[in-house]
RNA sequence: GCCCAGAUAGCUCAGUCGGUAGAGCAGAGGACUGAAAAUCCUCGUGUCGGCAGUUCGAUUCUGUCUCUGGGCA
């Protein structure tokens, strides 16, 4: 038992809300052991999206390895199963060769089915998707809720019936594979446990984190977010999902004429800071987490990776 | 200096024909298994500008003062 323990890799993890400071702290850890970084972040795949993502620049990359980012063009889709998919595997592969995995982000969703797996679920029907909204505009509100609560009432009981990403999601699981999402789930929990993990969380006073966000939203539009908008658009479309992203979707309205340059920018930072409030909802939940107050706490985590690596 | 309109939650404002008040936004908390930077839920006490008067009772009516807009000199 102890040798399996031992033979299984070790994995770091940085999450935290956005603008918390996890790049920097990792490339900070990167200076100290011989880390490569998995970016654990839903954005970061998409190519061309830098400014808007708070990519870690080209240099950066070039001191300490990234993994997961730049992975796929913003017209294709791409999902917590294609994240975990591609992210399993390296983690096996960096171990191998002697570095540690540092998975790096603030997508909570991926950080815990990376580490904990995936239930045996069927992968999105974007088609199928499209009929159930359409189901839904045409019989009018509430008939997916009740198609769901006939199919899967425990499913039902858990989702808001306002909640229609989510219905539609349970009922395409039940169409594709005949059988209840409820199900699926009970056995699974993310309960594999293929890795040593030593968890860090990172946070600001919350006043101060909101500054920050603040700040370096305005610095995204000094460094040109509305001109990478602009190019996407004309290489793509105004309709890719990905432009659907916090900040991209409020430069969309601007050049739409749907509201001013000025409520652009105040809008990317109230709704960066919804988005961090909901990040840290997530992570407040993660068992086996090390909260580190990122300001003067950084002693504290070299200790912990100390004895972790020791161990 | 005079006239008019305001002053109510962190902000913008509604309201109480006199019985101490409520929306939006901000903010807080929560949910989350192939869309997750997405999607969804819950949460509203504040000297109703100060002081005095009328009244059983005033944030509401009256007077006065202060402040903020606008107009006239």
């Amino acid at each position: 038992m102890k040798n399996q323990q031992h033979s299984r890799p070790k994995v770091l993890v940085i999450c935290g809300p956005t603008g918390s400071g996890k790049t920097s702290l990792a490339l900070r850890l990167g200076e100290r052991y011989p880390i490569e970084i998995i970016s654990a972040d839903s954005r970061q795949v998409y190519r061309y999206m830098d400014i808007g993502t708070a990519k870690a620049t080209r240099e950066e990359q070039a001191a300490v390895r990234h993994h997961m980012i730049d992975l796929i063009d913003p017209d294709q889709e791409f999902s917590v199963a294609a994240f975990v998919d591609r992210a399993r595997p390296l983690i096996n592969d960096i171990s191998r060769r002697g570095h540690i995995p540092c998975v790096v982000g603030g997508t909570g969703l991926y950080i815990r089915a990376l580490l904990g797996g995936l239930a045996d679920l069927p992968t999105g029907d974007e088609e199928l998707r499209r009929q159930l909204h359409r189901r839904e505009e045409l019989d009018g509100p509430g008939s997916l809720y009740r198609e769901l609560e006939r199919v899967d009432p425990a499913a039902a009981a858990e989702i808001h019936p306002h909640n229609l990403v989510r219905i539609v999601r349970a009922l395409e699981v039940f169409r594709l594979s005949g059988q209840r999402m409820s199900d699926l789930k009970k056995a699974h929990r993310f309960a594999r446990q293929d890795y040593q993990v030593l968890k860090f969380a990172l946070d600001f006073p919350r006043d101060e984190l909101f500054a920050r966000i603040n700040a370096r939203a305005l610095q995204m539009f000094e460094e040109g977010l509305v001109a990478e908008v602009e190019m996407l658009v004309r290489k793509y479309s105004f309709e890719i999902k990905a432009l659907q992203t916090l900040g991209y979707r409020e430069v969309l309205r601007h050049l739409r004429g749907e509201i001013s340059a000025e409520q652009m920018v105040s809008d990317v930072q109230k709704f960066t800071r919804h988005y961090a409030k909901r990040q840290l909802t997530w992570f407040r939940t993660e068992p086996e987490i090390i909260w580190v107050d990122s300001t003067n706490e950084s002693g504290k985590v070299i200790q912990s990776i100390d004895n972790f690596i020791l161990r």
